[in-house]
DNA sequence: CCTATATGTTTAATAACTAAACAAACTATT
DNA sequence: AATAGTTTGTTTAGTTATTAAACATATAGG
């Protein structure tokens, strides 16, 4: 496999052409099509599966040959439907190995293991001060993945990777927090140290791709393949899937929207703007309108997002004054998402991130905004949704080991 | 081959991805490697294709055998430099065959015949009335297409395709004109009609995404991974790559940003809205400013595009009335194309399409627009060119076949 | 002329597939 | 209970595109 790095171009076969094929490529694509069969299509026999891939049974019985010997697949139990000799399953082995996500956001980092079942092995999560010393909260992110890391070992499993989701920018292909705004990392190469630290694979995302990845992968309509995911906290950016691929863009930056311009004569905006999009309906947006309505929030610290949930308690509750505020940011909301609806033609809208919870109240205000703002032709495939997880970040992490796992699982004889 | 719906995406050859493979996979797969070899780096022999690919002379010589049996690929010369036996050169055989580009724009169509060597061989255009019946129009394009199809048969070329550049809403798998705004068509199968009609592949493409394919194979850096192309003309347009690949989503609508909200209380447009980006920019928009400025275009029928040249001259004329109206647009068309620096990242924009010419005398105008709305990291890498050859959606029909060629080889026995 | 070097082809070995035969396990029927 | 019919998973022989290595060919240079 080699990575091209020529302008190879002209062709749009995506970044890493392969450029050599011999016989072992054929069988590690047909064990990706394998695992895929039995990912999607639940437990399956061998027979099954040949007949689904159009593989002779010979065949398959050699590959989930290779594949229980590295125990990526296990054999369940036996079909009992049906006449003739019962087939007996298989199915991926959710205890094969484990995976480990983690989220750096402003306010709080977050840390899963789960096994490739994708069942929680243990998890934490610790709370961050704004303007804390990036050393320092590096030493606490790494002491917490250490902790995972021997969990992992303790339990004789096999930690496939370790994905870091990251509010910033994030130089993919390289493995390295690129450019934080708010948090002062920059540059930080974080696949290098900690792979040679942890000895297992590490990636790194950018927090909304991450989120639009986990939707992708464990939303309410998974494999969607037209897909606009809004992150909505301290920043605000969007993870956009077009035509099932995930768009990231020269500097990894497509679709991180925040500092678009939404109003003519705005508030000046941290990045220098006036009327950014992230300055309207951002959390530093959403204290303004609070505090301008006559909404004091009490025991409130820098600017961090701890009061989103007593937030959502007042709205619910029926304070007037915070449900105006909030009716407010959810139609600038829809207005702005429109303008990405028009753009990128999604069949589904999710809002997400730490302040995407408060808008499940008003998602009527976003839900009239897209559509007053959008071709009709363009939203007649819409859903728009409010995500109910809180945990879109921790999943595409989470998806994205497996992902690699299924894209390039451990075969005997390399 | 199966359609999924899951990505696999090992290839990102966009939707339909392989389940099964095989040895003829194998083949094929380094096939296409050797032909991107050729189309890249010029002739080579066989012995530094296989260096360069990594494959053994042997297997170079066996699949050239193939290429060469179908003619795909010709000998040329001998290399001379260098010690020890002279290389055979090889080199795609621009002679192998011809490929058909269409544009059908609102105010004319075009047909151009190639080889595959992209020499034209011969082109005729004719203009289109607006309100034109579709039936009517049609069958002209039609008889055009007909023709290139009878001269490339008379040349003893066999026709690898046709392609088809649309202004309006393409089902490019089905092959579809999907929905036209103002041509009237509706679901016309142009891909079922025309391929059983001229036994050959046909292709069809939305007008900005054929641009976007033609300056992304033709244009100043060919293979450009990120390139927003703009289509201005009587639409408004856009035709985006992001990471080599081209967004086209849910219903190929990926981009079409014309009717975005531009102003808050701008002039109606024909889709409901007020205030869209093309009721400012494109051809009605300028002619109401020109007209609001007290010039009168001559002669002029319908909403067509015919003064374009007219206005042109006037400009470069010193005519401070159109130059006043083309500066402000030129402003307006940088203001908009920052929305999509911001959302695509890209690190090349170029202002296409009918009207594209005249945006050469405001580039200034175009290019401080875009600065003064966009994050300074978002634009350092950024191009900014209006395209000089008005000919971007021929070439994106073109590179679209040549394309098919270089994925789907014919090869022997098969 | 002989040696060194590079090209392109031939030959044998290898790997992963298919097709077809076979053994195993279960159901249905007589 | 015995037998026929199905379906599964494995085995065997055959095919094919690869690699590695040997070979024939063509040029340069001492």
């Amino acid at each position: 496999m080699t990575s091209q790095v020529k302008t190879i171009g002209l062709f749009s076969f995506s970044m890493s052409v392969k450029q050599r094929y011999d016989r072992r490529d054929i069988r590690r694509l047909n064990a990706v099509s394998v695992l895929n069969q039995l990912r999607t299509n639940g437990p399956m026999s061998r027979a099954m599966i040949a007949a689904s891939l159009g593989l002779t049974r010979a065949t398959v019985s050699n590959i989930v040959k290779d594949l229980l010997q590295v125990s990526v697949v296990s054999e369940t139990e036996y079909n009992e439907r049906g006449t003739g000799r019962p087939g007996l399953l298989l199915n991926l082995n959710p205890d094969c190995g484990s995976m480990i996500a983690v989220d750096v956001n402003l306010d709080h980092f977050a840390v899963v293991l789960t096994n490739v079942g994708q069942d929680i092995l243990w998890r934490d999560r610790s709370p961050l001060l704004r303007n804390a010393a990036p050393d320092q909260v590096m030493e606490r992110v790494v002491k917490l993945v250490e902790h995972a890391v021997k969990l992992s070992a303790k339990r004789n499993l096999r930690c496939y990777g370790i994905c870091v989701a990251w509010a910033g920018l994030v130089d993919r292909d390289r493995g390295e927090l690129a450019y934080g705004p708010t948090s002062g990392w920059e540059h930080v190469p974080l696949k290098r140290h900690w792979e040679s630290r942890f000895k297992v694979p590490v990636y790194v995302e950018n927090e909304a791709h991450a989120g639009a990845i986990g939707v992708h992968h464990f939303g309410p309509r998974p494999g969607v393949r037209n897909l606009v995911y809004l992150s909505l906290g301290v920043g605000l950016g969007a993870g956009v899937y077009v035509d099932g691929v995930l768009l990231r863009g020269k500097q990894g930056f497509a679709g991180q929207v925040g500092h678009t311009h939404f109003l003519d004569n705005g508030v000046r905006c941290g990045c220098g703007k006036q009327g950014c999009w992230v300055t309207e309906i951002g959390a530093s947006g959403i204290e303004r309108k609070l505090t301008a309505a006559g909404f004091t929030i009490p025991g409130k610290v820098n600017s961090s997002v701890d009061w989103v949930d007593l937030i959502f308690e007042q709205a619910q509750a029926g304070n007037p004054k915070v449900l105006l505020v909030l009716r407010e940011v959810g139609s600038q909301l829809g207005a702005g998402a429109a303008l990405l609806v028009q753009t990128f033609n999604p069949s589904m809208i999710v809002i997400g991130g730490r302040l995407g919870r408060a808008m499940q109240l008003v998602q009527p205000q976003i839900e009239s905004a897209i559509l007053s703002e959008t071709l009709p032709y363009m939203i007649e495939p819409l859903e728009v949704i409010v995500s109910p997880s809180g945990e879109d970040h921790i999943q595409g992490c989470i998806a994205t080991v497996f992902d690699s796992i299924m894209k390039n699982p451990p075969l005997t004889g390399e």
